[in-house]
DNA sequence: GTTTAGTGATTTATGTATAATACATTATGG
DNA sequence: CCATAATGTATTATACATAAATCACTAAAC
């Protein structure tokens, strides 16, 4: 998506993906892997990896998966929107919260 | 990347893409969102929303990243691949790192 | 200094992700 | 229990991401 990520994504997301993708450059040259060797072995074109590495929101989330996975730092994506990390959650039981949302409807947790 | 993603991509990783997914509808619903309101707000489809909230690999990044931005969440995005989270890269100093990577050289950090 | 090869940029054809729509299901509030 | 609305799933047309190939540049090895 283009039209969505060039114009309409906030600042501070951008940000992140730029920085990932410095972090993975870094990450792949500490591992003395070139850009030929690790775009073969994530089954990505060289092109693609080249989009990844400057942190382009257009390419899909499993490409950049494949390469974290190559990095072994794949796990780490795990910690993104996990409990621990979402603050807003702390409180709330997870188990408790209703199926589905209704629009007009106050906080109603399940009993 | 529909072949890349479902054949190639390794167990741990797609096991962590589906979580991933299934903590952003917790999220969301901790925030009391409903799924058209999501895609709205965050420029999407309800069916590409649903291919997240499940872990799909073929969805942009750029989309994951707009989701993440709607619940506070982009900014855990910088941590994935932080040096702090690169355990190989802690001895190694980035700024002397090579600009090119040859394939049959020794390790060679810049002077 | 010379040679070699890794990287960055660009272009093009094609496979596919995406939005839109419709329909079935069922949780939820009254 | 009933009516309503939220969610899940499927389908299709189209916009776009992707791979491949080429070229220019220059860092790295000798």
């Amino acid at each position: 998506m283009k039209s969505l990520s060039t114009s309409t994504l906030p600042v501070v997301a951008r940000k992140a993906l730029v920085k990932l993708g410095a972090d993975i450059t870094v990450a792949r040259k500490k591992r003395r892997i070139s850009t030929a060797s690790m775009a073969e072995r994530a089954f990505l074109s060289r092109s693609t990896l080249a989009r990844i590495e400057k942190g382009d929101p257009s390419v899909s989330m499993g490409a950049y998966l494949s390469v974290l996975a190559i990095l072994g730092l794949a796990k780490h994506l795990e910690q993104v929107a996990d409990r621990t990390n979402d603050t807003l959650g702390l409180d709330l039981d997870e188990d408790r919260l209703p199926k589905r949302i209704r629009s007009g409807s106050q906080i109603k947790i399940r009993p």
